[in-house]
DNA sequence: ACAGTAAACGGAGGAGCCTCCGGTTAGCAA
DNA sequence: TTGCTAACCGGAGGCTCCTCCGTTTACTGT
């Protein structure tokens, strides 16, 4: 990759991260005029709105995924996987953009973002074994999606108390 | 209203239907056009994209909420509310617009989508109560409404497994 | 140093959602 | 029937996302 190009990129994502977390209903016009490039050059780093905002995070994301061994080991399983889950819903709602970019990470499988969800499922796994529990990862996943989609933060709390209770009761019954 | 008015918005509700179940990426556009109208009176009828598919589908979404009562008195408490969610997903599934519409019925408290939320909430209350569970009905919709919208049929059935187990085990641990 | 080329650059433009406003018409009262 | 008014009508236009393509420029081999 040229220079320049390494530049523009990096510009990019620094005026991404700062233009998403202080203003709302940022376009991608006004990052692209921020970082002094044509909007053509912001669509090829980034070929979707999703994509970029999917790069701007990914590296916080990975931070969270990269918690989940000391979470374990601290916690316990049963803290550690729901300690996990309020990060990752407290995380979320930081960001409206970022939901909507979960979605395309998640539900849909799109390939440039195959990096961050085998992460992510990396994690929900490590956290789910000692549980014992049958739940995939993927679907948990995709349940933490819906929850930071849906409802304010009370509400996700008491969705996270329903899933809780959905892991643990799911395992436990298997275990018979 | 005026008798035209009335005439029109049928005719824009009658379309539409049709539109959205046998083509995919309808633009507003397209509809207006079809039911020989133009695009702002519409909007004058359906101020979004999403009041429209919520008006298109209220009929049918009360449908499934009036099949509770019976549900309920032919599967017993337990397989009525899986019955009941199965149905929702199901019918969420069939249509990709419905999804994204649901969200504003369910998650933002808008104004006109009242209507459609009291009744899937009086549906989900009935369902949920002989059962002693303290979920929120709220809480539930909101799920559904994640799961509906993250993962293919496959993974919803799964995903409500979790949650049904999430119900039931609250229920018990509260009637400890 | 320099020429060739592959890749980046940037903006014009297409498509879709939604708004706004001047023109038109249904419904009502006399 | 006629005149008034409130409400409806419709499309031009603004905003945003994204695409396309002619132009420019950074790297490479000689």
């Amino acid at each position: 990759m040229r220079a320049d190009a390494v530049r523009n990129r990096e510009l990019l994502l620094e005026v991404a991260l700062d233009a998403f977390t202080h203003e709302k209903d940022v376009t991608l016009g006004a990052i692209a005029k921020k970082a002094g490039v044509g909007i053509g050059t912001l669509y090829r780093h980034f070929p979707t709105r999703e994509a970029l905002i999917e790069a701007v995070y990914r590296t916080e994301l990975e931070k969270l995924c990269d918690a989940a061994p000391e979470l374990l080991e601290t916690l316990g399983p049963e803290a550690a996987l729901r300690e996990w889950m309020d990060r990752f819903i407290a995380y979320a709602a930081t960001k409206r953009d970022l939901k909507e970019a979960l979605q395309a990470v998640i539900a849909l499988g799109i390939n440039p973002f195959e990096q961050s969800r085998a992460k992510m499922t990396e994690a929900v796994s490590l956290l789910l074994k000692p549980l014992g529990a049958t739940t995939d990862p993927m679907d948990l996943l995709a349940l933490l999606v819906g929850v930071a989609q849906n409802g304010d933060q009370d509400q996700a709390r008491r969705m996270l108390d329903l899933i809780m209770a959905g892991v643990l009761h799911g395992a436990a019954r298997t275990a018979r």
